[in-house]
RNA sequence: GCUCCGUUCGUCUAGGGGUUAGGACGCCAGGUUUUCAUCCUGGUAGCACGGGUUCGAAUCCCGUACGGAGUACCA
């Protein structure tokens, strides 16, 4: 079991799980279950100034909703626990004092207005990258430029001030990443990074570290945007002590704008029509609503068999995978180094294929809800035989309602370009017998919808297609749509008589009115 | 600016020295269907550029360009 992977999923609580969050949290999942090792949820919550009311509850529900299950999580504690950053403070300070009495990390004392001038001046000396580390350290107020005496005294005082790390001046730092290979950076472009913030908590960088290593964990999969300060964490582990313990890094593509410029945002989601959360979130400041993807139609098979396609592939040409399947076949090998666009079609196409597959009695449960959310009364089996007749012309199950609706209701308008071009004076004199003649009948199936029909076309010598398209605009309101008899069948016989008779008297009225 | 990462059809990608550069979405055309959709068939379109290495480069190396990320007492 020491060998166990352990891969954990860290996002901040500091808002909705964005689209690439959730992302990120598959692939750990994905990786974890393939290996047979346990997936983790932590939550990184060590900046109290962003932290939003609601926000974990929605990480949790994003999962959910998602069907990545949490082998550990604050919401299902293991042995590694707390698993909410806040409540191991203690732990970390332990680990950063520890550093500085090896000499690997000091005490700073400068306020933010000192390191402003800081900056400022080596600016003003054309110096490249101004930054708090090994070549200016001794001009700024701190441990290795105070007595220790005064140190001691400022600490006592209780003057602010925060823990560095030494960054060495001239060390070669490399890391092998899993999807990108050797990454070598020289430690002289990294800055001595704060560890602890005056506030007490650690940052990031610290707590991110000293977590995996007491959680066991073994392979960090996350975003690329952590690939420039991944370095730094491999120095950590080294100063440490845990360098042979320190887990493998893999860093994740990007999730990219449509349009091709910078990382997806909401905002993009905004501008294009599509939702960059899975589920919908009420921001509780300002009471703003964000669409999600749950709420926008999109089932939860469909969008993690689209999720899982954004930055991996399995290097054939199947492209449905469930879950399971997903598990099954996931390696790190197979995923990609670019960052991707966000082709929202994609997901569009992805969730048709899925929902014509589902079965018309769970289809016709989104259809009840919406009809009960009308105040539209339905009969179970009515509602699955609509949504078989719909299911493979829409995209979402919301659709069904939107376009089935004259299976319920008489149509209150009829389409303009059929009624201009099919609806004819002789189709309505074949159109009234048609009426008259199925009006009394008790047994009215789709096929004796059609032999009736077609009796009545021969008997005024007319053929089908100068009729047919009346007659679906008669009894729908629409142009195109389901098998005509089919529909009828669900309509019965008297209802199709009474539509066809309303329609005369409507669609007359309005070509005189014109 | 500096550091790091990346670059195959419009998009997602396969392909890792010899391929008619394959698939999917989208788009277009045809077929099926009484209509729309589904479905089927076909089409459109791509190796960023320049040098090398090699008999041979989309593939390996170097450079350039372009794109992205990072550069906080945010994660």
């Amino acid at each position: 079991m020491e060998n166990k992977v352990r891969v954990r999923f860290a996002p901040s609580p500091t808002g909705p799980l964005h689209i690439g969050g959730v992302r990120t949290a598959l692939f750990n999942y994905l990786f974890a279950k393939h290996n047979g090792g346990d997936f983790l949820v932590r939550i990184e919550d060590t900046d109290q100034n962003r932290f939003v009311e609601g926000a974990e509850e929605y990480i949790k529900q994003s999962l959910e909703w998602a069907g990545i299950v949490a082998d550990e999580a604050p919401w299902k504690p293991g042995e590694c626990g707390p698993y909410r950053q806040s409540e191991r403070k203690e732990i970390y300070r332990e680990y950063a004092e520890k550093l500085v009495q090896n000499d690997l990390a000091y005490y700073a004392f400068d306020t933010p207005d000192e390191l402003e001038e800081m900056r400022e001046r080596l600016k003003q000396a054309r110096v490249n990258t101004p930054q708090y580390n090994a070549m200016t350290r001794m001009q700024m107020t701190n441990s290795l430029t105070l007595s220790a005496d005064e140190v001691k005294q400022r600490i006592e005082n209780g003057d602010p001030y925060v823990i560095r790390l030494k960054v060495p001046r001239k060390e070669e730092i490399r890391l092998n990443d899993m999807v990108r290979g050797w990454v070598m950076v020289h430690s002289h472009t990294i800055d001595d990074k704060i560890l602890m913030k005056s506030d007490g908590m650690p940052t990031y960088h610290l707590a991110n570290v000293v977590d995996d290593h007491l959680m066991g964990i073994t392979h960090v999969i996350r975003g690329e945007e952590w690939l420039p300060s991944a370095p730094l964490h491999v120095l950590l582990y080294k100063y440490l002590g845990w360098e042979d313990t320190m887990p493998r890094f893999a860093h994740l593509p990007l999730l990219l704008k449509p349009d091709g410029n910078g990382k997806l945002s909401k905002r993009d989601g905004d501008k294009m029509g599509f939702a960059v959360f899975p589920l919908e979130w009420k921001d509780p400041a300002t009471g703003d609503i964000s669409r999600g993807f749950k709420q926008d139609g999109y089932l939860n098979d469909a969008f993690i068999n689209f999720l899982a396609f954004l930055g991996w592939n399995p290097g054939d040409e199947r492209e449905f995978f469930t879950l399971n399947e997903l598990v099954e076949e996931f390696t790190m090998e197979r995923v990609t180094k670019a960052g991707t666009k966000f082709d929202i079609d994609k997901a569009k196409w992805f969730n048709q294929q899925y929902l014509k597959e589902k079965s018309d009695e769970e289809l016709a449960q989104y259809l009840m809800a919406d009809m009960e959310a009308d105040g539209v009364a339905t009969t179970p089996e009515k509602a699955a035989q609509v949504a078989n007749q719909l299911k493979e012309r829409v995209t979402f199950p919301h659709e069904i309602w939107r376009d089935g609706r004259f299976f319920y209701e008489v149509p209150s308008e009829y389409d303009k370009k059929t009624v201009k071009k099919k609806w004819k004076p002789e189709g309505v004199t074949v159109l009234e017998d048609y009426a008259a003649t199925i009006e009394g009948m008790e047994e009215f199936t789709a096929d004796i919808a059609k032999d009736t029909f077609t009796a009545v076309l021969e008997k005024h010598e007319i053929n089908l297609g100068k009729v047919m398209p009346a007659l679906r605009v008669a009894i729908s309101g629409k142009g195109g749509g389901p098998d005509l008899m089919i529909m009828q069948e669900v309509l019965g016989a008297k209802e199709v008589a009474s539509r066809i008779k309303i329609a005369i008297e409507e669609i007359n009225k309005l070509k005189e009115n014109n």
